[in-house]
DNA sequence: TCATTGATTTCA
DNA sequence: GAAATCAATGAT
């Protein structure tokens, strides 16, 4: 056993690219349970348990910012599952998305929520998570990546908030996911 | 239910 | 340039 510790995570798995490479539709049920770790400016490492998720997935998905096409802010979209995709909305809120999938297939899950602070606009100020944290890569950042704990994860679906703009089918998609024990 | 708030996108 | 849009929250 190696008893060495810096800065680097030893408790906990990290997820690495073959986890987020996979479909998002895997990726992001898969990502319930799992440990979102950020470490903060003062030094502090914050941990908190994702609770739910929301799948964006590809040029279909007329829900997914990235279904009209590369911009410089959906760029990250493209690459390799595993970087992290932020943005803001309302003039108040960063959303954190996961970007999942091979390259050039835009796909990414959005997490809406983790233990003790539900809401994508609430956990992103929680966290101190912003602007500076897009094209993050989770499999090799400093400051945040995601842990697998072993935890088995149950969940329910329901449709997705706030993309009514999206129309049919897309409105109605079963992809949003939460936690449920 | 509505005000807040500013980057992105769309229309000229 | 200007106007409309937006994966939200919190106060009323």
């Amino acid at each position: 056993m190696v008893s060495k510790k810096s800065d680097e995570t030893y408790c906990g798995k990290r997820l690495m690219a073959d986890f987020y490479e996979q479909d998002v539709l895997t990726v992001a049920p898969s990502l319930l349970g799992k440990i979102l770790v950020v470490k903060q400016p003062s030094g502090d490492v914050l941990r908190y348990k994702i609770t739910e998720t929301e799948a964006y997935r590809g040029h279909e998905d007329r829900a997914c910012h990235a279904s009209k096409g590369k911009t410089r802010r959906t760029e990250v979209m493209f690459r390799r599952g595993g970087y992290v995709y932020v943005y803001f909305v309302y003039g108040m809120y960063w959303m954190l998305n996961v970007v999942t999938g091979p390259e050039n297939e835009p796909q990414a899950a959005l997490i809406r929520g983790i233990e003790g602070y539900e809401g994508p606009g609430r956990l992103t100020r929680v966290l101190g998570i912003d602007g500076t944290f897009y094209g993050e890569d989770l499999t090799s950042s400093k400051r945040i990546w995601i842990e697998d704990n072993g935890y088995k994860a149950s969940f329910i679906t329901s449709p997705r908030i706030g993309i009514n703009y999206a129309g049919q089918p897309w409105v109605d998609m079963p992809w949003r996911f939460i936690l449920t024990a």
